[in-house]
DNA sequence: AGACTTAATTGGTATTACCAATAGGTGAGA
DNA sequence: TCTCACCTATTGGTAATACCAATTAAGTCT
């Protein structure tokens, strides 16, 4: 199969960013310049610069130029993720995914943190305690996510890191109403954050499988809760669905 | 911050997806009527449907017209875990995430199976028996994978699924070349065919826990043969590179 | 009726022009 | 001299148009 040549024009930029022919925060030069550069239209240098953007390692500022993405900043989310949040189960899938991930994540966290690391999962620990009670309650539920994944980044393991990532965005994005709800309610604070705090004790303490212990229980914990939410709303619904039946 | 109209039209495009406007395989209108229809000019148009085309929901073919992929045969490769392949230790940090996930999706494919998926089961495991010893030694791998994906897709739990298929590709992708050094190992082949075949066992009699161990055992083993194999190979290069110092 | 040819359809590329947002420089005013 | 506003050049975004290339399908010839 001959490739298109806007392809050919992809591969040659991500080769030169690989390359570190510019790296992060750079400017790459003007469009038409690039596009001459390469010995192709603008029209075509385009569609494979819109590539690089919608796979997150380039950003555009009209009038400003196009930009290196900073690696950690990755705001891009798996297309295909995306197309799952609209399923209710979707959470729970999710949660299982984590149940799996964020063991071995606090296990190898563990193991492998360092002292920067260290200091990073206890300020995102505090900031989540301060964040309690926050106005907005999604504030909470990104401190809460930042916890995570302080803890999973310790793990330094890049590919589970990226996942991690991409699930908590997944999250972040449509499903929060529901975690939001979950932090409210009074009776599961406390306990929640006992749980966090144990985690980190045992990935602090480098007991490797006491923390893979902690995260599971934790995850546990948070799949009870959202399903006896689960069923209180579904109990509404049902209620206000038999209505018209009478 | 205002959307580019590129953005917006590539939005439009997959609620209409979404809403079943086109389904799999319907080709779409061509270009110049969607842009029309649209109101935008072809090349923002275009610029939109790249986007879905790099994002593995359409498809187009040259002369042809533009199509909508069939969900299944997503050939889409997560780019960030593209930049992965080069780093050595890649596999290994593969290896984890799989160790993490493999574990749950048997536990997972042993209470959710159904009859469909037990034929589907033994037809992989009978089919990578039958691989063992082909000539092109990526079959065999193939088989592999196909194997674990079935367990996994008996999960029935479409993000673990979908983490799982974009692991797969990425190692076949590169990274090949090490696993079929590892079927060509004499010693390798029947623990690894014994493990496959508990594993499958242990899912099929709905033995969760049991199916759980048998995968983590497996990846283990898994790892430890990896590691050999790397160390026999830094031996060589090592041998290699002092040469020249005599 | 079948195979080949040809023309219409349709995606791919290039050229050009113009719009819009940003950035940097320049001049006026404090 | 410093600061702020304004203006202009730079640069990404959009549009219109023409032409190329691959495919498809209709039409024609054998």
């Amino acid at each position: 199969m001959k490739q298109k040549i806007s392809d050919k024009v992809a591969e040659r930029l991500q080769e030169m960013l690989k390359n570190q022919t510019w790296t992060a925060g750079d400017k790459l030069p003007p469009e038409r310049d690039l596009a001459k550069q390469l010995g192709v239209s603008r029209p075509s240098l385009r569609e494979a610069l819109q590539k690089l953007v919608c796979a997150g390692l380039l950003t555009t500022r009209h009038g400003g130029g196009t930009f290196v993405q900073e690696k950690n900043q990755v705001n891009f989310i798996d297309p295909l993720l995306n197309m799952f949040q609209e399923q209710t189960e979707a959470k729970f899938d999710v949660l299982e995914v984590r149940h799996a991930l964020e063991g071995t994540a606090a296990y190898y966290a563990a193991l492998r943190h360092t002292e920067v690391d260290r200091q990073r999962i206890q300020h995102c620990f505090d900031y989540m305690i301060e964040m309690h009670g926050s106005p907005n309650p999604l504030d909470e539920a990104k401190a809460d996510a930042q916890f995570h994944l302080a803890i999973s980044e310790a793990a330094y393991n890049p590919v589970l890191q990226h996942i991690m990532k991409n699930l908590f965005s997944l999250l972040e994005n449509s499903i929060t109403h529901n975690l939001d709800k979950l932090y409210t309610l009074p009776k599961v604070f406390e306990p929640l954050s006992h749980q966090h705090e144990r985690m980190m004790n045992k990935v602090l303490e480098r007991d490797a499988d006491g923390a893979r212990r902690a995260a599971q229980e934790h995850l546990v914990f948070v799949g009870e809760s959202l399903q006896q939410i689960e069923r209180a709303e579904s109990r509404k619904l049902h209620a206000v669905r038999s209505l018209p039946t009478l």
